[in-house]
RNA sequence: GGCCCGGUGGUCAAGAGGCCUAAGACACCGCCCUUUCACGGCGGUAACACGAGUUCGAAUCUCGUCCGGGUCACCA
């Protein structure tokens, strides 16, 4: 054995398959010509974010737009900030979001396929595998500089105005010998391995981001750490090593990596693994004051995934605003194929934005509205009998007490109607529009509209009551408004009341608004002769004398 | 600070040297339609960060400035 081999030895005497064993053992995919293998890799430090699920859906749409595959790996090295249930909030919420995983961890605690295991700390034999391999080939050493000297070395660096970092000149146990090392380890010192980098910092790397385009930075010649003290891979490491057993071809991530795509490049080269293809996505930003920053966990609830359950949206509804935020020709698209399933769309990642969108709520509640208007009454009805459910328990109570009243409630200007209405945009907004429907959360409103005087609406309001019928249908129930209209001043017609204005006190649309303002206490509700059928005769009697009463 | 990435209306964005008098969507405003509210239709306000250069011609190419973001860990 020479010195390389020896010191391999003595740092990972346990460790006894060879690289080939894992080649062997994870072959290269039986998949099409041209499509792509991609992943979302989470860590479970905290719950499912906005940015994790945008990452997870535009790797998602790469693979089903090229017949790929998708799965997901667990990134749990960092023992220390792993949270409690992580792993299963990040996957169910992927799931709740329709994020199809073909392999992977697909729930909290269970995987599927042939690549795994697929979460990192089961996987610590092929890392020391490999890093045992780099070291074999002089590639990687130990380096048993403690914290504290890491640190002191830094203030050096800073006190010098040089590079900080463990590179060079700095890296001071870069050329340890077997014996130095074996004197260290015998006396209990603990080490990490770090990569014998061949960078300078004077060549560069390039390359082609499928996002970004071509990026050119100085190569990586720091001996950054590999395997931390408790043999477990850093990011870096695991990224190499996994990406290339699990045959990914494109990694989508964030673009907070792109500082550190050299190193990965040089692990992949040194490791005899074919590249990876990446795609750097620019982070969601919030307008924060006057200024954009990158949506922060800490600060901003619409990070936390969560956020959008709890006020209501449509999982859907999110998914297709996250689809106009990573495909610029999707609403294009979405305007030519109106009802079809956004899986359908064929992403182009140069078509993503290269900078940062800003989180955009009008957009997505107009997204939301739209998802929401085209639904039939019997999914509004479980979708928001469920949210309330979870998130307002009155309110469930309330819709829960007589079922049938409330889906005829939700199927006013709903079913059967060519254009829906688009009113509601999230679960939450729905106890205040509908109001109206409940004693026990109907606020009245005794002003009149503009054109209508008190007495005027007093009148009107006699006068209707006495032949409202509630088995009038539109037309029926219309006619009688535009009877009574001229009977007190007013124009049954609209054209008639705008040809001469002067001669009449408004028009009968004025008094249906009249009618409006008594029977839900609004300016503004969907159709209210289908109201008034829901709400039943004795109902919109007593509603309409409590306002003759009141005004 | 070094190194990267970016900068077109309030927001998302189209744009690959002449087709730009700069598309479309959201928001906002107006009009039309309309029983109300909507939907829909039509129209409007509103942008190439700045400065040099290259070119007959620049939103587009180059450089500089400014601004924003990211990153410089035994975190991912």
């Amino acid at each position: 054995m020479n010195e390389n081999e020896l010191l391999a030895e003595l740092l990972l005497p346990k460790t006894d398959k060879q690289p080939e064993y894992y080649e062997e053992l994870y072959p290269a995919r039986n998949i099409p010509e041209g499509a792509k293998v991609t992943r979302v890799a989470p860590s479970p430090t905290g719950y499912l974010h906005l940015g994790t699920l945008f990452t997870a859906l535009v790797n998602r749409i790469t693979a089903t737009s090229s017949g790929g595959v998708f799965y997901t790996r667990i990134e749990d090295t960092d023992k220390k900030r792993e949270v409690e249930g992580g792993i299963a909030d990040i996957i169910g919420g992927l799931n709740r979001f329709g994020i199809a995983i073909d392999e992977g961890f697909i729930s909290g605690d269970s995987e599927k396929g042939e690549y795994g295991p697929y979460k990192q700390s089961m996987r610590g034999e092929i890392y020391r595998c490999f890093a045992k391999d780099l070291i074999k080939r002089g590639l990687a050493y130990p380096c048993f500089c403690t914290a504290d000297e890491l640190s002191k070395m830094r203030e050096e660096q800073e006190k010098l105005k040089v590079r900080t970092g463990y590179h060079g000149e700095w890296a001071r146990h870069r050329n340890i010998t077997y014996s130095e090392a074996k004197a260290l380890i015998d006396a209990g010192k603990p080490f990490v391995i770090r990569l014998r980098s061949g960078g300078s910092e004077s060549r560069r790397v390039v390359f082609d981001d499928v996002i970004k385009g071509k990026i050119e930075m100085p190569e990586n010649d720091e001996d950054f750490v590999i395997l931390k003290s408790d043999g477990i891979p850093t990011y870096h490491f695991a990224h190499a090593v996994d990406d290339h057993l699990m045959r990914t071809t494109h990694v989508f991530r964030g673009d907070e990596w792109i500082s550190s795509a050299p190193k990965h490049i040089e692990l992949f080269r040194v490791l005899g693994f074919k590249q990876v293809k990446y795609g750097h996505i620019s982070p969601i930003m919030k307008l924060d004051g006057g200024a954009k920053r990158k949506i922060s966990k800490r600060k901003d609830p619409e990070a936390a995934v969560h956020f959008f359950a709890e006020e209501g949206y449509p999982a859907s509804a999110v998914i297709e605003y996250l689809m106009t935020i990573a495909a610029s020709d999707f609403e294009d698209w979405r305007r030519v194929n109106p009802d079809a399933d956004y899986k359908l769309f064929k992403f182009n990642p140069k078509k993503m934005s290269v900078s940062g969108a800003l989180f955009d709520n009008d957009k997505l509640n107009d997204v939301s509205k739209i998802i929401i208007s085209k639904m039939q009454s019997g999914a509004v009805y479980s979708a928001l009998c469920d949210w309330a459910k979870e998130f307002d328990g009155d309110f469930y109570g309330i819709l829960s007490t007589d079922p049938d009243y409330t889906a005829k409630m939700l199927a006013v200007d709903r079913d059967g109607v060519k254009n829906a209405r688009k009113d509601i945009a999230k679960w939450s907004e729905a106890k205040s529009y509908f109001a109206y429907y409940f004693d026990s959360l109907f606020v009245p409103d005794y002003s009149t509209p503009e054109r209508v005087s008190p007495a005027d609406a007093k009148t009107f309001l006699e006068k209707y009551t006495s032949v409202y019928s509630e088995s009038d249908d539109r037309q029926a129930w219309f006619d009688k408004i535009k009877a009574i209209a001229p009977e007190i001043g007013f124009a049954a017609e609209t054209k008639e009341y705008k040809a001469e204005p002067e001669k009449y006190k408004g028009s009968a649309g004025d008094l249906s608004g009249v009618l409006r303002l008594a029977v839900t206490g609004r300016t503004n509700t969907p159709d209210l002769c289908g109201i008034m059928s829901v709400l039943g005769k004795e109902k919109c009697a007593e509603r309409i004398k409590a306002y003759i009463n009141n005004i």
